[in-house]
DNA sequence: ATGGTTGGTAGCCAA
């Protein structure tokens, strides 16, 4: 089964392109962030025309989050991420798809952006990795096949920027940032487009600005992280770069993996 | 080069 994220940045500006790509590569599960909308703003019945049920997060305007699966959802986990119930922000839902003889959980994220570093966005940032890490220690607990996937806004390592040096004053590329990261995967998950995809060059974002696309100025921050249960089941991954040449794209690119 | 572009929303914020 395939299973894909992607920032589509605004559901209703990407109506057409989600669709398209949804009917090119059909996958099992389409996590996506950056909705912009709130749940009763979302368009359900255009992805339920193509057989998909849905489990939304939303709010208005900014953010936003949701899960398509081919199979029934068993059971919506969570909307928002638990650890803060002052945190208001629609960045996290986590669902249990049906199958044939088993389970697989999956949770969609956006994690915040947190720049300017320095201020209480890199604080907040930081602070939501540490509940993330929190989530998946839990889940881990479970021995499922467990999927945790979205934009991180986390550039991992250098090879995962055309240019690493213009990043060093972003959040996405602080010492913490990257420490962060590494201590959630070091708690036994497998970075799947890492494992199948080792070579440089594998980006998932260029920015609108500056011709970054056009120059491959790109970054890798889309990441699928596996359970030890999901990465035994690994198959391959891939990042679906053909949408960023696309008419009106998202500035991020869906990233998938197939399992067994 | 502290630039430039897009989306959502309503005179800017987030990215």
């Amino acid at each position: 089964m395939r299973i894909a994220t992607w920032n589509i940045n605004g559901v209703k500006a990407r109506l057409e392109g989600a669709l398209a790509w949804l009917r090119e590569t059909s996958p099992d599960v389409a996590c996506f962030q950056e909705i912009k909308c709130t749940d009763e703003a979302f368009p359900a019945e255009a992805f339920e025309a193509l057989g998909y049920n849905l489990a939304v997060h939303g709010q208005k305007g900014f953010n936003g989050v949701a899960i398509l699966s081919k199979r029934p959802l068993d059971e919506v986990a969570v909307r928002g991420l638990p650890g803060d119930e002052a945190d208001t922000h629609s960045r996290y839902i986590e669902a249990v798809v049906s199958l044939n003889g088993g389970v697989v959980r999956v949770g969609c994220l956006y994690l915040p952006n947190g720049n300017p570093i320095g201020t209480d966005k890199f604080t907040y940032k930081l602070a939501w990795m540490r509940r993330l890490h929190d989530r998946v220690q839990c889940l881990l607990q479970l021995e499922e096949p467990m999927l945790l996937l979205g934009d991180f806004n986390v550039i991992p390592d250098p090879v995962d920027a055309r240019n690493p040096q213009s990043w060093t004053n972003d959040a996405l590329f602080q010492p913490e940032t990257r420490a962060a990261y590494r201590a959630l995967v070091n708690v036994g998950l497998t970075d799947a487009v890492r494992a199948c995809h080792p070579e440089a060059g594998v980006y998932t974002f260029w920015d609108y600005q500056a011709g970054a696309w056009q120059k491959d100025h790109g970054i890798r921050i889309d990441h699928i992280l596996l359970s030890p249960q999901a990465a035994d089941r690994l198959q391959g991954a891939g990042i679906d770069k053909f949408t960023r040449s696309w008419e009106k794209p998202s500035d991020h690119v869906p990233v998938w993996v197939e399992l067994g």
